[in-house]
RNA sequence: GGGCCCGUAGCUUAGAUCGGUUGGAGCAACCGGCUGAUAACCGGUAGGUCGAGAGUUCAAAUCUCUCCGGGCCCA
């Protein structure tokens, strides 16, 4: 039995109700469990991290997810949902530090590192409530109860097995990278967290000369950090670009032919040699300090492509331990790395003259020093960003630090290879963003010299002779070279660090790696750690891998999108996931990025509670294409609320109440389909075509075009036209094979907007459902089936005439209002002047346009003819020039002629006669314009190929029809006044006017059913429990009604 | 500094792949109408430098270039 809902739809109230029949009733368990036999849908969740808030942003990532999941599981697939924490990583650490107010990690030894990362543990999980109850707020079906995690043994394990395959492979090596370093702080600083630290500085820029060995004459090179210049190894110049040899105020310098222009402007010189680049190759030049001596060779000109003719001298000053560019040409070249500064940031003993002082300070010393010595071109004071640490903002340097690596640029081709295997949505992310970033792969830099991590599992042996390195892979590994391995271990720092390891060479001690590994790695391993692959699940993991789908925001894209793809490539040669969907970031309001120092949040939980999950969803799946970036302010939602749920919620409430008013029972007859009117079989049409639409447009993943689809559908179609439209056969008393059609397409509408929706909006959909289902359907609308188009249901013919229709209905009404007869006012008659064609395929709905035109017949017409009058006007332009003075009396005198019969004896006799001054004028069709216009008793519009007429003559009858239905809209507005049930039965007595009156008699009935009266009097006074005086134009109505 | 994405009415947007009538909607505003389902609905009015400029073309919101603004990623 159908239940009457709600008046007023109370998101909070219905989506709590839902939630508990969910848990009560293990639906969304359900709904995994009996897919088992089907065809797998494969998703990994990216896992975030639990110790912040979640915020907008992640709201979005868990919508999409959940639409996508829902659509494909209805769609008849299995899929698992496993969710997933991020638990590593230096944003664990900073909070903890903060927390323990610990400034360095000198301070994290000092308190100790078991402590530390025990704290680190209990900090992983500070937000998890929070998220579990955002992530079933929104309705994100996830498997909460197991997921995998991080930080876990068997996890790190798993992850130990997938480095010591790279170590097999020989990808996994130690090495040098030049990387953002905070000295004060001790730290290397992630790319991240750079980012948020670039000052434009302006700092000493300086010219420093370079004496050629063997050879009168200097290098001239520039550059911005002069405390590099003590470790400087050699010079780099462009290979392809040319270098001039000059004399200039008696000295000899090489620099950059481009830049000898700007920089010796309006200076004289004289030109003695030219070179290219590749020429100067491998010319000596003494030393600028001789504070080192390294073993390899040094000092002389290298070639590098990096170099620039945009500024300094097109000559570059290459000290490998402070640069990225300078390391990798000291590679090339086997440069010697010279590093004389300590980690501190400050110089060492060995360079005497500026031995403890802090780097940065010592440029102007070094300066001074070289122009003592007379090295020194010139300086410019160079404004440009400077990164600074942004928790003590001290300058940052770029130190060569050792660190490990994956050498991910031997496997740059499969990674290539496996990328175009993905489908990325959306698809310019593939070559773009994304395929340069492979097209250009670096190492990957691995280990992080912090504490709260999965640990490196290399350990070293420390006897000297032996010195073998091993990389684990197990814990029985480990365990078997382990001296006493306790039953309960954590495979975190410091247990691993404390563990007695012997060699297996020498018996040795062994030491492992201080480091732990980047956590990107660890979200990286997933797909294949989630299961405790490959020690536990090996088929799971077979069966699970390839994934589908994946969808994270944009600025995983380099981050857990690589990660991945990066991993599978070097451990299987495979692309882990086979579509990938790229979702935009969410902003604020104003276009800007959401944080919390802007104070531009949302917080997501105010909305949830004012306008609810659903409002929520159906706002960030409609409002924009998944992967464009999307703004979130509460009206917003709100708007969506307004226009779209609370248009669907009523029109089932429309149905509902008179589907209970009628003991409507879907079980009961059925009328088949073409046994219903056009109405109903139209509207089952449109929903079929929509079905088709719907699915065709989340192939591609373009839900926000799907959910613009049912909304039109929903708000235009059915509620605004074919609900409107099936009112009057719902209010009739008896049961009407057409009411119960109505009644059945209603109701089979509804059953299929709540599947076609349950996706999108799942709790609304799942209150109309269960309020509507039968016995025999499925105990939840997510256990259904998505609908299926039914093609035979879908009629095109009756859509464009149904569409013509509402074309003529619209302009019907628009031409009403523009000659200001109210549609209340029946007319006598509508014409339609159209093709065959036309008239054929809006003839069956005929019907529509009579009431909603409220004309008494409508009729079909070839021409327009009957309806317009043809006359004709005077070309003032033509007649001036032709009769100059006459022309304004020849003007008059047709002004007082009929235009009509002008044209008519134009037609017949070719010419008009007139006598204009005792002149006779002949004026031919040349000296007019014809014009149509139509009769008087007509109005016209036009749409297209289709002219529609209304017949404006309104008789006594008419207007008396028009009365009386005035009389009724007053009656029924004077019933809701005093809140009568719709089915209360009234006494009405009108006072009006005495001819008024005679005219009404024979409508007096009509009002008397319409108003639900059982009697209807015309009075002098009228009485009643509400009486109201009305003005219908100039006539004034007194009416009174009482129960 | 480099790469990528975006910019259409006060707001949200369609149209861009393939150049072709006068750039469509919805919300908000205003005027009028309708209403015993609706926080609705219907008709009308007003609102546009299609971010700016240049180019290609008979023709540019659409193609090309430069610039501006926003965002992300990388330095």
């Amino acid at each position: 039995m159908i239940e009457s809902p709600q008046q007023k739809y109370n998101p909070k109230e219905v989506e709590e109700r839902i939630q508990k029949f969910w848990y009560d009733s293990t639906i969304f368990k359900k709904s995994i469990e009996q897919r088992k036999e089907c065809p797998p849908y494969i998703f990994l969740e990216g896992p975030p991290t639990a110790n912040g808030l979640p915020h907008p942003g992640h709201v979005l990532t868990r919508v999409m997810k959940d639409l996508i999941l829902r659509y494909e599981t209805m769609n008849g697939h299995y899929i698992l949902r496993k969710a997933g924490w991020d638990t590593h990583g230096l944003p664990v650490e900073i909070e903890v530090e903060k927390k323990l107010g610990l400034e360095d990690k000198q301070a994290i030894e000092t308190y100790g590192v078991a402590k530390f990362n025990e704290e680190c543990k209990k900090s992983v999980f500070r937000y998890e409530h929070a998220w579990v109850e955002m992530t079933q707020r929104i309705a994100f079906w996830l498997d909460m109860d197991d997921p995998y995690i991080t930080l876990k043994n068997e996890y790190i394990e798993s992850v130990w097995w997938s480095l010591q395959q790279a170590w097999k492979k020989k990808l996994l090596y130690r090495g040098h990278k030049v990387v953002p370093y905070c000295p004060r702080c001790g730290t290397v600083l992630s790319t991240h967290e750079i980012s948020q630290g670039y000052k434009v500085v302006e700092d000493p820029s300086i010219f420093v000369k370079f004496k050629i060995k063997n050879e009168e004459g200097y290098f001239l090179a520039w550059t911005t950090t002069p405390w590099t210049l003590i470790s400087n190894v050699a010079l780099a110049v462009h290979p392809k670009e040319h270098y001039l040899k000059i004399r200039s105020k008696g000295e000899i310098l090489i620099l950059a032919e481009q830049r000898v222009a700007a920089l010796l402007k309006g200076q004289e010189y004289e030109v003695l040699d030219r070179y290219t680049g590749k020429e100067l190759e491998h010319k000596e030049y003494e030393p600028l300090f001789t504070y080192s001596s390294p073993q390899k060779k040094a000092w002389y000109v290298v070639l590098a492509d990096f170099v620039t003719m945009e500024d300094g001298t097109g000559i570059v000053h290459i000290a490998p331990a402070f640069g990225e560019d300078d390391y990798n040409i000291g590679r090339t070249y086997d440069l010697p790395v010279v590093q004389l500064v300590k980690l501190d940031g400050t110089f060492p003993d060995e360079v005497t003259l500026w031995r403890g002082q802090f780097v940065k300070d010592a440029d102007p010393n070094i300066i001074q020093y070289l122009e003592e010595r007379g090295l020194l071109a010139g300086t410019k004071k160079h404004s440009h960003e400077y990164p600074f640490c942004w928790r003590c903002d001290s300058p940052l340097l770029y130190y060569a630090m050792e660190s490990w690596f994956i050498a991910m640029s031997k496997v740059q081709e499969s990674l290539v290879k496996n990328n175009n295997q993905i489908a990325w949505y959306p698809p310019h992310l593939q070559q773009g963003r994304f395929g340069d970033f492979i097209r250009d792969v670096k190492d990957w830099a691995l280990s992080r010299d912090r504490y709260w991590g999965t640990p490196l599992p290399i350990w070293t042996c420390t006897n000297k002779k032996c010195h073998h390195i091993i990389c684990v892979g197990s814990v029985q590994e480990l365990r078997d070279i382990s001296e006493s391995f306790p039953e309960k271990y954590d495979l975190h720092k410091p247990f691993v660090d404390d563990l007695v390891v012997k060699c297996p060479k020498c018996h040795g001690r062994m030491i492992r790696e201080k480091e732990v590994i980047d956590c990107w790695y660890d979200s990286g391993s997933a797909f294949f750690a989630q299961w405790h692959y490959p020690f536990e699940n090996k088929e799971l993991f077979k069966e699970n891998f390839p994934i589908d789908f994946i969808s994270e925001a944009l600025d995983q894209t380099r981050g857990w999108f690589y990660s991945l793809l990066a991993i599978s490539t070097f451990l299987f040669d495979k692309t882990p996931y086979k579509t990938v969907l790229t979702l935009g970031l969410v902003l604020d309001k104003d276009n800007q990025k959401m944080s919390k120092s802007k104070k531009n949040y949302v917080d997501p939980t105010i909305i949830l509670d004012h306008e609810g999950a659903d409002a929520l969803r159906w706002y960030l799946i409609s409002a924009n294409a998944p992967w464009m970036s999307t703004r979130f302010y509460e009206e917003a939602v709100k708007d969506t609320l307004g226009k779209f749920l609370l248009t669907f919620w009523n029109s089932y409430n429309f149905f509902a109440t008179y589907a209970i008013l009628d003991t409507f029972d879907p079980m009961n007859g059925r009328v088949p389909l073409s046994k219903r009117g056009l109405l109903d079989q139209w509207i089952v049409s449109r929903f079929n075509n929509l079905t088709r639409i719907v699915q065709n447009y989340m192939k591609e993943f373009e839900s926000h075009k799907a959910a613009r689809a049912i909304e039109d559908f929903v708000i235009d179609d059915f509620s605004n036209w074919y609900l409107r439209r099936s009112r009057k056969r719902l209010w009739s008393e008896e049961k009407t094979s057409d009411k119960l059609s109505g009644y059945h397409t209603m109701y089979e509408i509804f059953i299929g907007l709540s599947q076609l929706l349950a996706p999108f909006i799942p709790f609304i959909t799942e209150e109309v459902y269960l309020n509507l289902k039968t016995a025999e359907m499925p105990e939840s609308v997510h256990l259904c089936e998505y609908p299926a188009v039914d093609t035979s249901a879908i009629n095109d013919d009756l859509e464009t005439g149904m569409e013509q229709i509402r074309a003529l209905v619209e302009s019907g009404r628009a031409l009403r209002s523009k000659i200001n007869i109210k549609g209340r006012h029946p007319l006598p008659a509508a014409y339609i002047v159209c093709s065959k064609k036309i008239e054929k395929s809006t003839k069956p709905l005929l019907e529509l346009i009579k009431e909603e035109l409220n004309v008494k017949t409508v009729t079909y017409a070839r021409d327009t003819t009957a309806f317009l009058v043809k006359t004709v006007k005077p070309k003032y332009s033509h007649l001036g020039p032709k009769y100059k003075e006459k022309a304004k009396h020849i003007t008059q005198a047709l002004e007082s002629q009929d235009t009509h019969v002008l044209y008519e004896q134009l037609m017949k006799k070719k010419e008009v006669i007139l006598v204009v001054d005792g002149e006779k004028i002949r004026l031919t069709s040349d000296d007019f314009e014809t014009v149509e216009h139509e009769k008087k008793q007509y109005a016209k519009a036009t749409i297209q190929d289709v002219t529609l007429f209304l017949d404006t003559t309104i008789t006594p009858a008419l207007e008396a029809e028009g009365l009386a239905r005035e009389l009724i809209r007053r009656i029924q507005s004077m019933r809701k006044e005093v809140n009568l049930a719709v089915e209360d039965r009234i006494v009405t007595e009108i006072g009006l006017d005495a001819a008024k009156q005679a005219a009404l008699e024979d409508w007096k009935d009509h009002i008397k059913e319409e108003t639900r009266s059982r009697t209807v009097s015309f009075v002098d006074t009228p009485t009643g429990i509400l009486r109201k005086k009305w003005m219908i134009d100039e006539l004034s109505v007194d009416i009174g009604i009482r129960k």
